[in-house]
DNA sequence: GCTTTGACTCTCG
DNA sequence: TCGAGAGCCAAAG
Protein backbone atom coordinates (compact mmCIF):
# COMPACT_ATOMS: atom_id res chain seq x y z
CA UNK A 1 0.00 0.00 0.00
CA UNK A 2 1.29 3.24 -0.94
CA UNK A 3 0.52 6.71 -0.19
CA UNK A 4 -1.78 7.80 -2.98
CA UNK A 5 -3.70 4.21 -2.42
CA UNK A 6 -4.53 4.73 0.71
CA UNK A 7 -5.87 8.50 -1.14
CA UNK A 8 -8.02 6.09 -2.73
CA UNK A 9 -9.42 3.45 -0.68
CA UNK A 10 -10.61 6.46 1.58
CA UNK A 11 -12.10 8.38 -1.55
CA UNK A 12 -14.18 5.19 -2.02
CA UNK A 13 -15.27 4.53 1.11
CA UNK A 14 -17.01 8.38 0.62
CA UNK A 15 -20.85 7.41 0.50
CA UNK A 16 -23.15 8.28 -1.83
CA UNK A 17 -24.97 11.74 -0.99
CA UNK A 18 -21.72 13.06 1.53
CA UNK A 19 -18.33 14.45 1.12
CA UNK A 20 -14.87 14.74 2.69
CA UNK A 21 -11.76 17.19 2.28
CA UNK A 22 -8.22 16.68 1.62
CA UNK A 23 -7.30 17.70 5.40
CA UNK A 24 -9.81 14.80 6.45
CA UNK A 25 -8.61 12.07 4.26
CA UNK A 26 -4.65 13.45 5.28
CA UNK A 27 -5.76 13.41 8.59
CA UNK A 28 -7.20 9.98 8.35
CA UNK A 29 -4.13 8.85 6.75
CA UNK A 30 -1.98 10.19 9.99
CA UNK A 31 0.03 12.94 7.46
CA UNK A 32 -0.53 16.92 6.92
CA UNK A 33 0.33 15.92 3.04
CA UNK A 34 -3.13 17.62 2.01
CA UNK A 35 -1.30 18.72 -1.23
CA UNK A 36 0.01 15.10 -1.89
CA UNK A 37 -3.69 14.01 -1.36
CA UNK A 38 -4.93 16.41 -4.04
CA UNK A 39 -1.80 14.70 -6.24
CA UNK A 40 -2.53 11.33 -5.62
CA UNK A 41 -6.43 11.98 -6.98
CA UNK A 42 -5.35 13.92 -9.77
CA UNK A 43 -2.91 11.11 -11.36
CA UNK A 44 -5.59 8.11 -9.90
CA UNK A 45 -5.64 5.17 -12.15
CA UNK A 46 -9.10 4.20 -10.40
CA UNK A 47 -10.87 7.28 -12.08
CA UNK A 48 -14.42 6.11 -11.95
CA UNK A 49 -13.99 4.07 -9.17
CA UNK A 50 -12.70 7.10 -6.99
CA UNK A 51 -15.41 9.72 -6.76
CA UNK A 52 -12.98 12.63 -6.59
CA UNK A 53 -15.69 14.94 -7.02
CA UNK A 54 -16.83 14.11 -3.40
CA UNK A 55 -13.54 15.49 -2.23
CA UNK A 56 -13.37 19.43 -1.80
CA UNK A 57 -11.94 21.36 0.08
CA UNK A 58 -11.58 22.37 3.87
CA UNK A 59 -13.75 25.62 3.48
CA UNK A 60 -16.70 24.08 1.51
CA UNK A 61 -15.63 25.01 -1.65
CA UNK A 62 -15.41 22.33 -4.65
CA UNK A 63 -11.53 23.34 -5.08
CA UNK A 64 -10.23 21.76 -8.21
CA UNK A 65 -11.85 19.14 -11.07
CA UNK A 66 -10.76 18.51 -14.43
CA UNK A 67 -7.87 20.84 -14.28
CA UNK A 68 -9.27 23.98 -13.20
CA UNK A 69 -10.46 25.50 -10.59
CA UNK A 70 -14.35 25.61 -9.43
CA UNK A 71 -15.63 23.42 -12.06
CA UNK A 72 -19.16 23.72 -12.23
CA UNK A 73 -19.50 20.16 -13.88
CA UNK A 74 -18.38 19.08 -9.85
CA UNK A 75 -21.01 21.05 -8.72
CA UNK A 76 -23.52 19.43 -11.23
CA UNK A 77 -22.35 16.01 -10.04
CA UNK A 78 -22.45 16.73 -6.55
CA UNK A 79 -26.39 18.33 -6.46
CA UNK A 80 -27.21 15.45 -8.32
CA UNK A 81 -26.08 13.28 -5.58
CA UNK A 82 -28.40 14.94 -3.66
CA UNK A 83 -26.56 17.82 -2.05
CA UNK A 84 -27.27 22.00 -1.62
CA UNK A 85 -24.68 23.59 -3.25
CA UNK A 86 -24.58 27.24 -1.66
CA UNK A 87 -22.78 29.91 -4.28
CA UNK A 88 -20.60 27.31 -5.16
CA UNK A 89 -19.29 26.08 -1.79
CA UNK A 90 -20.83 22.51 -0.20
CA UNK A 91 -22.60 22.73 3.34
CA UNK A 92 -19.61 20.83 5.22
CA UNK A 93 -21.31 20.83 8.10
CA UNK A 94 -24.20 19.37 7.01
CA UNK A 95 -22.42 16.56 4.43
CA UNK A 96 -18.96 16.00 5.55
CA UNK A 97 -17.93 12.63 5.88
CA UNK A 98 -15.77 11.37 8.69
CA UNK A 99 -13.56 8.57 8.18
CA UNK A 100 -13.57 8.08 11.89
CA UNK A 101 -17.56 7.52 12.56
CA UNK A 102 -17.32 4.65 9.86
CA UNK A 103 -15.65 3.17 12.17
CA UNK A 104 -17.18 3.44 15.22
C1' DG B 1 19.40 13.72 -7.24
C1' DC B 2 17.87 18.49 -6.71
C1' DT B 3 14.42 21.97 -7.97
C1' DT B 4 9.78 23.39 -9.15
C1' DT B 5 4.99 22.85 -9.19
C1' DG B 6 0.41 21.38 -7.37
C1' DA B 7 -7.17 19.30 -7.53
C1' DC B 8 -4.45 22.26 -0.09
C1' DT B 9 -4.66 24.57 4.53
C1' DC B 10 -3.61 27.87 8.14
C1' DT B 11 -2.05 32.40 9.79
C1' DC B 12 -0.93 37.23 9.58
C1' DG B 13 -2.06 41.89 7.68
C1' DT C 1 -13.68 39.92 3.81
C1' DC C 2 -9.83 39.74 0.80
C1' DG C 3 -4.76 39.29 -0.05
C1' DA C 4 -0.23 37.55 0.65
C1' DG C 5 3.00 34.34 2.92
C1' DA C 6 4.53 29.99 5.09
C1' DG C 7 4.07 24.86 5.74
C1' DC C 8 3.17 20.31 4.29
C1' DC C 9 4.06 15.82 1.16
C1' DA C 10 4.42 13.75 -3.39
C1' DA C 11 5.07 13.68 -8.40
C1' DA C 12 7.18 15.64 -12.49
C1' DG C 13 11.05 17.96 -14.88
Amino acid sequence: MGFNENVWALTKKIPKGKVTTYKEIAKALNTKAYRAVGTALKKNPYAPQVPCHRVINSNGSIGGYKGKMNSKEKIRLLKKEGLEIKNDKVNLKRYIYNFSSSKR
